[in-house]
Formats: structure tokens, sequence, C-alpha cells
DNA sequence: AACACTGGCAACCGCTCGCTT
DNA sequence: TAAGCGAGCGGTTGCCAGTGT
């Protein structure tokens, strides 16, 4: 299977975009729509490759792109599905509303890996974790080398749980909540098997309603993180239940044995 | 004030997959 | 069946603002 280069390179603008690009972008989509991306920038004017064009609109001009402010529940769920999925960010992504998978992305390498490798370090400090905290100390180049080790050091750090999740890994493909949903009640009226605790993946999870037990004896700030509720959004309730919703129908998924692979089968479906 | 360093993030790169021809 | 293409994904790079010395 060849695989042509995306695109010449030759006579086209490449870094970060101006206004005027971005205008162009938006009025090209909102008049003929998503789609045909290797097409799109000579169509709408613009020098950039097809690819650089999908990107920005994917993640910054599109309307319903939420950005910043990554609520604590957020917080809280990118950090638990990192943990049952891995670096599958845009199925991550997919389970958070308005969210891209480079937004969680930059936010897991720039933030998380770093809360969590210190959680780590500070509750095992007889073990030795294999690497800094990321970007706190050496050069860029190593800490780029280091970044890699720690999320490497975080899977080893869950474990026998993350390699028997890497079994399971699904295709990176974005579903929606409510097909995740349809699937679990059609699995739950066709199953009445109750597993109590096959839970190979989920040991050392905890969901934001059981108290914040799971992630080791110290983790005071991740008990924070779910504790806290962003009071500010008027919607933050609502997020907040739906996000837990969300991971719990994960957690079902991972602790009916057998259920898994079908599960994995309804997402590439 | 000037310089060096760090951290965050936008954007790019290389690759794979699915579909079409 | 093989090749080409579009689309999407995860990893990486590079810029730049903020901070420290």
């Amino acid at each position: 299977m060849g695989r042509a280069p995306c695109c010449s390179k030759v006579g086209l603008y490449r870094g970060a975009w101006t206004a005027k690009e971005d205008t162009l972008l938006i009025n090209y989509i909102q008049a003929h729509g998503e789609g045909h991306w290797r097409s799109l920038p000579k169509k709408a004017g613009l020098l950039r490759c097809g690819k650089s064009c999908r990107l920005r609109w994917m993640n910054y001009l599109r309307p319903d792109i939420k950005r910043g402010n990554i609520t604590p529940d957020e917080d809280d769920l990118i950090i638990r599905l990192h943990s049952l999925l891995g670096n599958r960010w845009s199925l991550i992504a997919g389970r958070l509303p308005g969210r891209t998978d480079n937004e969680i992305k930059n936010y897991w390498n720039s933030h998380l890996s770093k809360r969590l490798m210190k959680n780590s370090t500070e509750g095992n400090k007889s073990q030795c974790m294999g690497g800094s905290a990321g970007k706190g100390s050496g050069t860029k180049a190593s800490n780029k080398r280091k970044q890699k080790e720690d999320s490497d050091g975080i899977s080893s750090q869950n474990g026998e749980a993350a390699a028997k999740i890497k079994i399971y890994l699904p295709k990176a493909t974005k579903v929606c909540p409510s097909s995740v949903t349809k699937y679990i009640q059609s699995m739950i009226r066709s199953s009445p098997r109750n597993v109590e605790d096959g839970d190979h993946t989920m040991s050392g999870l905890k969901t934001a309603n059981n108290g914040g037990q799971g992630w080791g004896s110290n983790n005071e700030e991740l008990d924070g993180l779910v504790c806290d509720l962003d009071s500010s959004s008027p919607n933050s309730v609502q997020n907040h239940i739906m996000l837990d919703d969300i991971f719990e129908e994960y957690q079902q998924l991972l602790k009916a044995d057998g259920i898994v692979d079908s599960f994995v089968d309804s997402l590439l479906a």
C-alpha cells in the first residue's frame, strides 16, 4: 500500500495561522462543509497543506470547541480514562465534549503526567521510578526523552493493569457516548452475569463517587480534584454527572469479562 | 537590565487504516 | 490484488511568554 506524501511543501505557508487565514478557512467550511482536505486549501484560497487546514479546524476553529479551563471533573476523567486507554488521545477526547485530542495530549504531557509522577514518587519514595517528572531539570532535549520515559513509567506504574488493558485497546476511533450507552444497555439485557470482581484492569482505579481511594495513600491532590466541582459553571453539576456516567460505563464494560472484546468491536463498527 | 532557562501549547511529521479504483 | 488517496492518530518539534539569576 503506497502512500503519497501529504502534499508538496513548496510554496506553502507553515507555522502559526493568521486571522485572515482562519477567516478564509471558516468561511469556506461554513459554505461547503468539512472534508476534502487535500483540495480545500486551493479552493479556499489558502497556501496551506490540507492536513494543516484540517488540524486548524478540528482543534481550534470548530464552533463547538471548548478551550482552556479544564475543570477538575474533566481533569479527573482524563486521568482515569488514561489509566484505562493509555495514550489514546482521540478516544479520551471523545469522552470529553468540546475537547480535542491535541489539547488533552498537551494537557497530559504538561500537567497530569508530572502530577502523577510526583504523586507516585511521593508515595513510593523507596522505589526507583526511572525518570524525573518531565521538564523539571536537564536540557530540553533530554526532557523530551524523559517525557516518553515518563509516559512509559506511568504505564508501568499501573503494572499488570496497564499491560492487560493493552489487550483490549480499541482502535483510536471517536465514539459518541450514546453509542456506548446503547451498547451497555443491550449487553446488560443480554447478559445476566454480574461479574463481582474480574477486575484486572480496574485495580488501582477509583471513581468520583467512591471517596477517592486507589491512587495511593498520599494522593490528597487527586482526592481534592474528585471532590471539587466548578460551581462557576452553570452546567457543572450536569457535566459532572455526565462525565461520571461515562466513566462508570467504561468501568462496567471492563469489569464484565468477555464483554470487552465485543465492546471493542462495537467501537470499530 | 540582560541573559538563560523553563513550561505551555500550537503546529508539524510520520505512520496506519479504510475506501476506492 | 495492488496501488493510490483521504482521513485521522500519536509523537515530536519549535516558538514564545514567563520566571529566575
